[in-house]
DNA sequence: AACTATTTATAAGA
DNA sequence: TTCTTATAAATAGTT
C-alpha cells in the first residue's frame, strides 16, 4: 500500500529500514489499539527494533505483569522457574545443611543420641572431652591475662603511691614532729597488699598516726582518692 | 477500509465482535510478520480476546521469554521478583540460621573463643561439660546393654547346648564306652565362658577326648555349628 | 468463508 | 523527522 509495491523481506538499507519500522510500527500499535476497544480485547505488544529499541503497546485494561501470567497460565508453563530453580536447590541444600548442623549441635549437647553406636559415642565423647579442655585452656588463659593486667596496675599505682608518699614525707618535716622514718615503710607494706587497700591505708592513719592529717592537703586528695 | 467507516468504539454484537476480532487479529499478525521480515525486528505480539481466549505471534528469531527477559532488562524491573520475595526471605533466614548454628559448632568445638569473656567461657565450659557427662551416661547405658544382651543369648546357647548334650550322652549308653558321667559338667563350666567359645570347644573335645567323635553324628555337627 | 466497495496504511518523494 | 499523495492493503458489510 503506497506508492508501489513491495516484496517483504529485510530492507537493507538502514535510513529506509528505520523509516519504515517506525511507520509501521504506529500502523500495528494503531491497530492493536483498534482492536482492544472494538473487540474488547487485550493486547500485549512488545517490540524491539533492529537497533534494539523497546516499543510497547499494551491495553489500557490490563497490565504487561498481567499479561504474562495470564500467558503463562494459558500455556500452562512456568519461564520463570528455571530462573529459581538455582535459588529452590540452594534452599534446599541450606535446609539440608541446617539439619545436619542442628543434629550435630543437639549430639553436643547430649540429645539425639539414641542411634548411635557405641563406637560413635566413644568418638562424640571424645571429641566433646578435647573441646571441653580447648575451652577451660582458653578460660584459664583468659584469667590468667586478666589476673596479670590487674597485678600490673597494681604494681603501678603502688608505685605511684610510695612516690606520693615519699614527697609527702619529705614535705612534713615539721619540726612539731620531726621526720619519722617507718612510716614510708608500713604504708608500702601496705600497698602491697593491693590497690584495694588505699582506702583503708587512709583509715589506718587516721587511727593509728593522726599526727599525717595534719600534715597538709595530700592526706585529704588520697583519702577521696 | 471497507463498504463504510466504523467507530472506533466496542462492538455490541457478539458475533459481529467476534468476527472482527478474527479478521483484524490476522491482519495485526501479518502486520507484525511483515515488520519482523522487513525491519528486522522483534516483535511479541499476545492477545485475549473477550472470551478470554489467546492468541499470539513471536519473531521467528526470538522466543517469548527472551522477549520478556528483553523486555524486564530494557525497564529496569523485575516484574517477578515479588513473586519469590518470600522464597529470597527464607533464604535469608537460613543463611542467618546457619551462621549461628556454625558459630555455636565452632565454640562447642573450641573455635573461635577469642571473643568470649571469662563468664561466657565459663558458662560454654560447664554446658559442654554436662553434655559430655550426658554423652558418656548414654556410651556406657548402651554398653551396659549390649552386654546384658550379650549374657542372655549366652545364657539361652548354654542351656540349649546342655541340652544337646544330656541328649547326646543318653543316646551314648554304647556299651563299648559306657555312660561316662563327668563329659556333660566339663562343657557346661566350657560354655559358661561364652558362645564364642564353642568353635574352641570342638577343639578342646577334639584334643582330650577324641572318644566323642566316634559316638555318632551330634559331635562332627557341633563342630560344624 | 468469499466478495467488493470503501477506508486505511504506507512507499516514495519532497 | 514529517507531510504529501499515489497506490497497495485491509476490512465492513454483504452474500
Amino acid at each position: 500500500m503506497g506508492r508501489g509495491k513491495i516484496e517483504i523481506k529485510r530492507i537493507e538499507n538502514d535510513t529506509n529500514r528505520q523509516v519504515t519500522y517506525s511507520k509501521r510500527r504506529n500502523g500495528i500499535f494503531k491497530k492493536a489499539q483498534e482492536l482492544t476497544v472494538l473487540c474488547d480485547a487485550k493486547v500485549s505488544l512488545i517490540m524491539f527494533s533492529s537497533t534494539g529499541k523497546l516499543h510497547e503497546f499494551i491495553s489500557p485494561s490490563t497490565t504487561t505483569k498481567k499479561t504474562f501470567d495470564l500467558y503463562q497460565q494459558a500455556m500452562g508453563i512456568d519461564l520463570w522457574s528455571t530462573h529459581y530453580e538455582k535459588m529452590q536447590e540452594t534452599l534446599r541444600k541450606l535446609k539440608d545443611i541446617n539439619n545436619k548442623l542442628r543434629r550435630e549441635i543437639r549430639q553436643r549437647m547430649g540429645d539425639d543420641l539414641e542411634y548411635l553406636s557405641v563406637e560413635e559415642l566413644r568418638g562424640l565423647e571424645q571429641k566433646m572431652t578435647s573441646s571441653v579442655e580447648i575451652v577451660r585452656e582458653r578460660k584459664y588463659h583468659v584469667i590468667k591475662t586478666q589476673t596479670d593486667t590487674c597485678k600490673k596496675k597494681v604494681k603501678n599505682l603502688e608505685q605511684v603511691h610510695g612516690n606520693l608518699l615519699l614527697h609527702f614525707e619529705a614535705k612534713c618535716e615539721d619540726p612539731q614532729y620531726g621526720i619519722v622514718d617507718n612510716e614510708g615503710e608500713e604504708s608500702a607494706v601496705a600497698l602491697a597488699n593491693g590497690a584495694s587497700n588505699l582506702y583503708a591505708l587512709g583509715l589506718h592513719h587516721h587511727a593509728h598516726h593522726p599526727s599525717l592529717h595534719h600534715g597538709g592537703g595530700f592526706g585529704s586528695q588520697l583519702r577521696l582518692a
